[in-house]
DNA sequence: CCTTCTCACTAAACCGGTTTAGTAAGTCAT
DNA sequence: ATGACTTACTAAACCGGTTTAGTGAGAAGG
């Protein structure tokens, strides 16, 4: 069936088509009423709906914008990523979502089919495996955002929680109900995926900062596979934490059903603390305490640069990580 | 900063840009060999990425699908997106989702930016109140498939879990445990959202199965809000079920937070079955029963019939639903 | 009455890629 | 030598809306 245009509307209205195009973008500074009401009319009549895909091409944008997520799986990308659809949304775009599942060659597939799409511009978990691309999109002046990873160099603004800052706040909060054995559960750190690293780093800082020593075997970073036989291992040697800090809400998981494997009773023993929220932590027997993340701000404000850099196209050379602070949640798992 | 265009490749290449159409898309039967290098250096020289923009407008079709969800609370919402974006992945499309809210007036809004912005097509859960619209898009010959939600009139594929079934199965389970004092626990039914009607009323159909009668006391339907405190009262009241059927994930979380207001005990003081699962069930204290949908097959073949629609322009007069198996996961909480 | 200005509207070029009919050169058969 | 066919390539129209320079009619001022 025929799709109803412009050209159909001004025939049957008996003006032109630029006419037309000026009601629909309501310029009536020079139209005549009789004039508008015609056109009105047989829009309705015909029940016209514009062509995006032709005003774009003409007017060079397209109101999308490309979200390349690294791992969707994490509650907190989610999170970021309602926040980007309301704030954008808020500003008449929308959004293409995409998950690179940490791969770089899935990246930059993403990247290349939405900048073809003419995005016009894009929010990217970075997987640290495209940084000379990214330098060519610099160059080229593409409007990009980076969400909590950082690259090698500053070239796009970036937005992360303050990691080392939120394994402090676990460490602390451990250490203040008397846990002095402290472990560690991480996702895998062969990307070297910036929140995991900078987790571990503040980890080490922490049990420092309150004079403890960091027991290697006691670091488990694995594949999210791995990190339940892991812990059997470590549990069974018999040189066990008193408590566990998961970097994150896929560690946490793992963690726990090692506990209930395990019959441990939380906090009794074993103690439990993670980054990164989930409903049903709140009313789990033994809530869990957790530092969460401000997805909400670090969403809208992502959202919010992006259409700066794509409204303004004013582009620095270099731009300054924003950290956000952590939020403690204290439950009752420790 | 120019982007670059078929025309600057052709220039750079020494040939026409129909010559650097054609090398795009590796149609080379006749191509001399000569040209066909020197066409690839200068994109490559360039860094030429198409605009799909301009193609679109030309093809009159764009790759993109519209999903339109009526509530991305919901868990098995993103599930089933989940699958649809991996379906349409492999076809070479992609997802523009759009959150409804359960809202009429945002879901015709969306479906006519999705419409502007020339969708191939559109997965809506539909909120039931665009009839009169969706019929338009019917005579409009627009690619359209329904999930997770029946309208008044069968004009487009819809695909849906056999939601009584699915209750049957969760008061089977109950009863076979010896409860025989069985209440529900859903949000509200005001917006008559398919789901919610068809298992309340499979609920007192399986009651009946059961010779057992339906205390309409305790029947909880509010908004999520409401839930908790309707619980309490009821519990209050000292008429009490014994076991609680959940008839969604959020219904779930509200009853899992009075279980635990009261220092209720699952299953000792308690019986607890929901539909639909969370990874937090599984390692819960006493891991939650559940009756699973079938998500990642409903969203492939949500995402396989409507390309099927799109590529075949075939539209029927009628669609027949189809429905989908619910499947039991026994845990500990009955 | 003539000139200038304003109002209301329109013709046609443009955005960038696709597609098709057309062109030129070379080959083959008669 | 000529006609038919094939190969390799290209000019230009098209997709649908935007935008701008142009046009004609009417009003106002000198």
């Amino acid at each position: 069936m025929k799709k109803i245009t412009m050209q159909d509307v001004a025939l049957k209205a008996g003006v032109s088509k630029s006419t037309v195009s000026q009601y629909i973008n309501s310029r009536f500074e020079f139209m005549g009423v009789s004039t508008k009401h015609r056109v009105e009319a047989a829009i309705k009549e015909l029940g016209y709906i514009p062509n995006h895909v032709a005003k774009s091409l003409k007017q060079k944008k397209t109101g999308t914008i490309g979200v390349i997520v690294a791992n969707i799986l994490h509650t907190f990308s989610t999170e970021i990523i309602r926040a980007i659809e309301d704030e954008c949304e808020r500003n008449g775009f929308h959004l293409f979502v995409c998950n690179a599942d940490d791969q770089p060659e899935k990246e930059r597939s993403y990247i290349d089919m939405l900048v073809a799409k003419q995005v016009d511009g894009l929010i990217i978990f970075p997987t640290n495996g495209n940084n000379d691309y990214y330098k060519q999109l610099k160059t080229a002046e593409f409007p990009i955002v980076f969400v909590d990873r950082v690259i090698n160099e500053p070239i796009f603004p970036t937005l992360l929680l303050d990691n080392e800052s939120a394994s402090q706040i676990a460490v602390d909060q451990l250490a203040k109900k008397g846990r002095t054995k402290i472990g560690l559960v991480s996702t895998s750190i062969v990307q070297k995926v910036t929140p995991r690293i900078e987790r571990i780093m503040g980890y080490k800082k922490a049990l420092a900062s309150h004079g403890l020593a960091i027991e290697e075997d006691w670091i488990v970073a694995e594949q999210r596979e791995e990190i339940g036989s892991r812990l059997q291992r470590l549990w069974d040697s018999g040189n066990r934490p008193e408590a566990f800090f998961a970097t994150n809400d896929l560690a946490l998981i793992e963690l726990l059903r090692f506990i209930k494997k395990n019959k441990l009773v939380i906090p009794e023993n074993i103690g439990v603390i993670a980054i990164d929220d989930s409903p049903f932590l709140e009313m789990a027997t033994t809530p869990i305490s957790v530092i969460k993340q401000p997805t909400f701000e670090i969403g809208q404000n992502a959202a919010d640069t992006l259409l700066q850099l794509i409204s303004s196209k004013n582009f620095e050379e270099e731009y300054e990580e924003r950290r956000y602070r952590p939020i403690l949640v204290e439950r009752e798992s420790i």
